[in-house]
DNA sequence: TATGAATGAGAGTTCATTCAT
DNA sequence: CATGAATGAACTCTCATTCAT
């Protein structure tokens, strides 16, 4: 019986994978928002799988921005004792925007209070903040960053200036992103640097 | 008949500014996309004087929002001819994001590529980016502002930031947008500050 | 006093006059359905004035129509005795295939059993129909006519042809009506006329 | 797997039955406007489930006729080759009346110029007008039918006469299409036989 | 009498979600 | 496990009708 198992799994190993792919197109065609029919049927399996793999919208979007998400954590976890903090924050950010840009909808989906996306909240505190923390830690500690920053409210900043639109595309958001960070670097929130 | 007239005027005046008050209510609870029924219910009228009064969601945003918008744009003629461009574009940034940060989903409908807001960001465009781009020109002319940055990027990141969610409240907000004007401050988007 | 209620009856009936002539109009383009407030505005007044005259809307459009009805019952009269019952009848049903096809609209009101109506065929039935009833019972009388043929559902008949829509026009509609009589001339229902 | 997938096939094409059963009886009830809603719940079914079957009205409409449109245009071909193309078009038409007084409905369907039954007046142009047309024009060869008749006024002329309507019953449009025949048979639409 | 603001029932339509097969 | 038919709540929008002024 174990052959037929394995076989049922691998099958439902597949069909998991179609539907991520099928998501993450979806996703950044028509947002997070899109019908869940039509994740369905670019994957060419029925609604009630869908339902069956991912009990909730949230847990569809999480999956699909996982890989992304764990490969954020181990980039930061590269990056943790790096010789200039600052630059190194920097280089884990610039890979977080080109995760967001990349993924259209996601910057909407992180913001969203909706309910039904507090897993993807809960999912960003856990692993995304604390590898962000880190980094913010370090740079704090090195005098490269304004402590009053903090790693939450930095990546949602980040996330929500990754909200694109027409007529502020990705590299409009990247230079704010940039911007911001240098803002960040001074030893306050005032406008002037320190004289 | 004037007087009938006018107390039947006074008395859609008043369902308009119950209406206006209720949706700026709803708006800030549940978005700018509640159902117009809870909005109706809300002002307590019927769905039909919603739809007399504002034949279609965009221009009841609109109509929220236009107060705030306008005194915006006034304020940008104030401190168009300030003796510190750089201070006046801070100023005036500042007062939109006490707007945005107050009128809580304004943001997510300004950057809503959702047809049928397509006016308020009409309205956007018309008004406040020609607004802010005075002042930004201003600073750019006096050397306070990074030539790269163009008035309608700059709201458009600004809107995002003010996008408020549990973790990330008013303040977190205006911290962000004053370090993002710090950072447009240095001559280029690059990290360093001028060394 | 009298003269002002005099000048007040003046003003009504010059509302009501304006109400005919913009539902006469609204009727032509839009069909008699329309909504009532489509007309109370190219009258160039309040709805409510519309239900004040105009209680239900088949009222309406009776009144709408009496002017035309009450000529074709004047004509029936003049015709009653005409020397060929059978060229009478005809030139009777012409002109009432002439006020249906201009009056655009009113053969499907004649029609629809729509609740409403009732009145308005009751009309027919008061008016119309007795007016008919004389010609074709003289035509009956003359020979000229297939004995079985109605007056109520001759008009009727008629009242459907004069049903327009693309590619069946006012002259599609005449013309068939000349064949529907020429039909009924036959000494019966069959389709070859009398070896 | 084919048994499971054809138990449900089955179900649907039961609920596709019972909802075209139910919208021909709402439809001779309450004619073709009837709410959708009337008609599922008249089926039994949710309304969504209506919207699956048949995505707009046309498309019930013309599922719930195009049985009999078939039967008709099957009609025609046999009687193509018939030796009194005279007899052979009244037998047609005869047959395609039977059709629009059973549907009761269908002919204010066809005189609807209301957007959304293009398709359904696409339906008669595309099938019934040419198999109507192929007696029209062998009755006009063989000098048995005005050579000035069309297909197309043809049957909405006789689309028109089968409108019924209480005091103009289903008899009483039949005896009209045979005189409207009849009328057509003459040389001419003039009113007097051929002297 | 005239007005038109307000009402709310009713119709169309979409889509998340369930569940029998 | 997979399927997709069915469900029905939720939303938008229209318009006939009432009624206070």
């Amino acid at each position: 019986m174990s052959p037929e198992v394995g076989a049922r799994e691998a099958g439902a190993r597949r069909t998991r994978e179609a539907l991520l792919t099928a998501a993450a197109e979806v996703f950044v065609e028509r947002g997070v928002q899109a019908p869940i029919r039509d994740i369905a049927a670019r994957a060419g399996v029925g609604v009630g799988t869908v339902y069956r793999h991912f009990p909730d919208r949230a847990e569809l979007v999480i999956a699909v921005y996982r890989h992304q998400i764990d490969a954020c954590v181990a980039l930061a976890d590269e990056l943790e004792d790096a010789s200039e903090p600052g630059r190194a924050l920097e280089e884990w950010i610039g890979a977080f925007v080109e995760f967001l840009v990349t993924k259209h909808g996601l910057g909407v989906a992180l913001q969203s209070d909706d309910a039904g996306f507090q897993s993807l909240h809960s999912l960003m505190l856990d692993k995304l903040v604390p590898a962000c923390g880190v980094l913010v830690d370090a740079a704090v500690a090195a005098d490269e960053l304004d402590p009053s920053v903090t790693a939450y409210a930095l990546m949602r900043a980040v996330g929500n200036l990754c909200i694109l639109g027409p007529g502020y595309e990705r590299d409009d958001a990247k230079a704010m992103v940039v911007r911001l960070l240098a803002g960040c670097r001074l030893t306050d929130g005032r406008s002037e640097p320190a004289t």
